[in-house]
DNA sequence: TGGGGTTAT
DNA sequence: ATAACCC
């Protein structure tokens, strides 16, 4: 299955979104499998250069999380609560008209009984959904997340491993009956540029002059989605491994003063303070980013990021020293970077982001580190190349 | 539209 | 730094 093509966009169909156990059970059959088939018609054994690639998909992914946490609410109609929206819900309540991303207004109009919980802090679904992934790692490495609750794997291995041990006479009485998607054009900007094309379906898609969707979108996007528009898509599973940044935003009715926003951006740091003392890996940049209030139409986001001094990275990990002054000081510089506080201002969004994470040193102490250290530390090089430099001095020695 | 994420330019 | 994409 091609990796973005894969997943049937149409709710309420039954299609096969899964729990972990059965996307086991689903991974087995295909490891066991050695034929596809399309319109109920089974086409020989994959050959050599294609690849098995599983896309497990958890259903309404925070509503199960909550449900399996307080199983009181497991046969109620529930949904996940953001500020006035409801997210996601169940299946009971799905059943009773309420919808992803509804009104909290409209939804309990629609099902007074809706039973609503507080999801905005994201911690156990995050914990949950890289429990999901480091199960499916136990099957193979290559595990590519996507958002929190979908996972690509890699069988490609397994499924040659266990064809390899099958006799002939099994193969032949093994198939897997698949799946037939159906028309879904991509991004939404994508999409719109599409559609001024004249372009409005797949079919469309694949009959299209290449020449002149490359000059329009692109060479690389161009060549990629006519692709994808066959069915052919050759990126590879590529293994998430652990997040490459971690941010924390909250979004409001108005913020207006830097007293306020300064209390709200205390907050965000202090949970991602938290958060990267788990990791154990340090950040070696920080981001402030605003969302401004605007009447109508689409909002864009502004953004300001600046490398955090080596000695507050130091101070990251271990100790109490006390990481948060300094940070807020970086954060509220930033801030008076993309707000001008002496003009009236309206936000209604605020968001911090530790980006650019780095192993701890696992180098071994010797006597010139200190020396290295602490020459470095005054110069006003970029974390990347200080590194490069310490790096090839530490070769030298 | 919330609260996250990634990659490309 | 932003824009596009994904959930």
């Amino acid at each position: 299955a091609g990796k973005l093509g894969a997943e049937p966009k149409e709710e309420g169909r039954g299609c096969e979104e899964a729990d972990p156990a059965r996307a086991m059970e689903l991974a087995e059959a295909g490891a066991a499998g050695c034929s596809q088939a399309v319109h109920d018609q089974v086409v020989p054994t994959r050959n050599s250069s294609s690849r098995v690639i599983i896309h497990v998909d958890l259903d309404c992914f925070y509503a199960q999380v909550e449900m399996i946490s307080n199983p009181e609410l497991k046969d109620k109609p529930l949904g996940v609560q953001q500020k006035y929206l409801v997210v996601t819900c169940n299946y009971e309540a799905r059943k009773l008209g309420v919808r992803k991303l509804m009104n909290v207004r409209d939804a309990k109009e629609k099902c007074p009984q809706l039973v609503l919980v507080n999801g905005e802090d994201l911690t156990r679904y995050r914990e949950m959904s890289y429990k999901v992934t480091e199960l499916l790692e136990e099957f193979s490495p290559v595990v590519e997340r996507l958002g929190f609750d979908e996972n690509f794997v890699d069988l490609t291995e397994i499924v040659e491993k266990k064809l390899q041990q099958l006799q002939s006479d099994e193969l032949s009485e093994v198939t897997v009956s698949g799946h037939v998607y159906n028309n879904q054009c991509i991004g939404y900007k994508t999409a719109k540029r599409l559609e001024a094309l004249g372009i409005s379906s797949v079919h469309d898609l694949q009959t299209f002059s290449s020449k002149i969707l490359e000059k329009e979108l692109g060479i690389s996007v161009a060549q990629r989605i006519q692709k994808l528009s066959f069915g052919e898509d050759n990126s590879p599973v590529t293994p998430s491994g652990p997040p490459q940044s971690f941010s924390e935003e909250d979004s409001f009715k108005k913020c207006s003063s830097e007293v306020e926003a300064k209390k709200k951006i205390e907050e965000l740091l202090a949970s991602l303070l938290k958060r990267i003392s788990q990791d154990g890996r340090k950040p070696h940049t920080i981001r402030l980013v605003i969302r401004r209030y605007s009447s109508e139409k689409y909002c864009c986001r502004e953004s300001r990021q600046c490398p955090i001094p080596s000695h507050v990275i130091q101070k990251l990990g271990a100790g109490n020293y006390d990481v948060m002054t300094p940070m807020v000081d970086i954060l509220m510089k930033l801030f008076r970077n993309m707000v001008n506080v002496k003009m009236p201002f309206h936000l209604t969004l605020l968001s911090v982001c530790f980006c650019n994470l780095k192993a701890l040193n696992t180098t071994k102490k010797g006597p010139m580190d200190y020396y290295l250290a602490s020459s470095l530390s005054t110069t006003s090089c970029s974390g990347k190349r200080s590194f490069k430099i310490k790096d090839s001095h530490m070769e030298d020695i």
